[in-house]
DNA sequence: TCATTTGTATCAAATGGTGTTACAAAGAAG
DNA sequence: CTTCTTTGTAACACCATTTGATACAAATGA
């Protein structure tokens, strides 16, 4: 259950292929700037591709590139894509049904979750791809 | 995501405690409503305990008590008392430095992550632990 | 036809959460 | 003061998940 960094490889990711138009990019070398295996990053394409974020081609002039402009793919979008977005996870095990506690406190923990993740979803919501890029330039001074 | 269910776990323990006023509860009676063993549950308070949230006594007639009336402990306190506090994971392995995107993407995602805690402990900071126990309490009709 | 790249299966290693046993320290009760 | 109870914590095994890696079929362009 280690919690993953995909979200965060994902945006990297997505910030290489902004910045390449509309070229295609190769997963080796997506890799090389992420320092992992090329695999792990067709991976995340894959996940990515599914979202309708990425489009790929195979053959030796193929690659990835974004499907869309990077002003349009917000980073609510991406998280939902490689996470399974839930900010806490609820009991492992299910509490005791003959406590009145544990018989209650399942359903009012996962009404809590939710309420969490939506906030979670309209904050990065208020963040597009374009965005990330923006900030980056920003760092750059 | 937060990789474990210790949030949850630990809002379960402090509305037993709530509702057993200022007696003293023992472990053993927590682990068998949240149905897990009672050193996880001595974990957990000793997390809360560290937090300002409860206090312990050992001996025969010992256990835990919450340190503070239900209406004064926040849903934020206690996931700051037991989660990492970090919605998502930044890279595993540092990204390739000498990369212009590599080099400056963590900056931004750190900042980025720092921005959605802030907001999730601003929505936990909505609720306290009384607030849980009237949802329960609803729930209950 | 051949070289290149994706997509995916499979496996090993590392990480981290959970459950469990064990035991010292603290404290109450007789 | 002795004994019983409970917390606090160390130590360990087990399990699930993530990550990294190898391998290879399928697709594609030259």
């Amino acid at each position: 259950m280690a919690a993953n960094s995909q979200f965060a490889m994902a945006v990297h990711i997505l910030t290489m292929l902004a910045q390449s138009g509309c070229e295609n990019v190769k997963s080796d070398y997506i890799a090389g700037s992420v320092n992992t295996n090329p695999v792990v990053i067709r991976r995340l394409l894959g996940q990515l591709s599914s979202a309708n974020l990425v489009t790929s081609q195979t053959g030796s002039s193929g690659g990835t590139r974004l499907a869309r402009s990077a002003e349009n793919i917000s980073l609510c979008e991406i998280y939902k894509a490689v996470s399974c977005g839930e900010v806490f996870r609820l009991h492992a095990k299910s509490p005791n049904q003959d406590c009145p506690i544990g018989r209650n406190i399942e359903a009012v923990l996962c009404n809590l979750q939710k309420e969490i993740d939506r906030s979670v979803g309209e904050k990065l919501g208020q963040y597009t791809l374009q965005t990330v890029i923006e900030m980056m330039e920003g760092a750059h001074a």
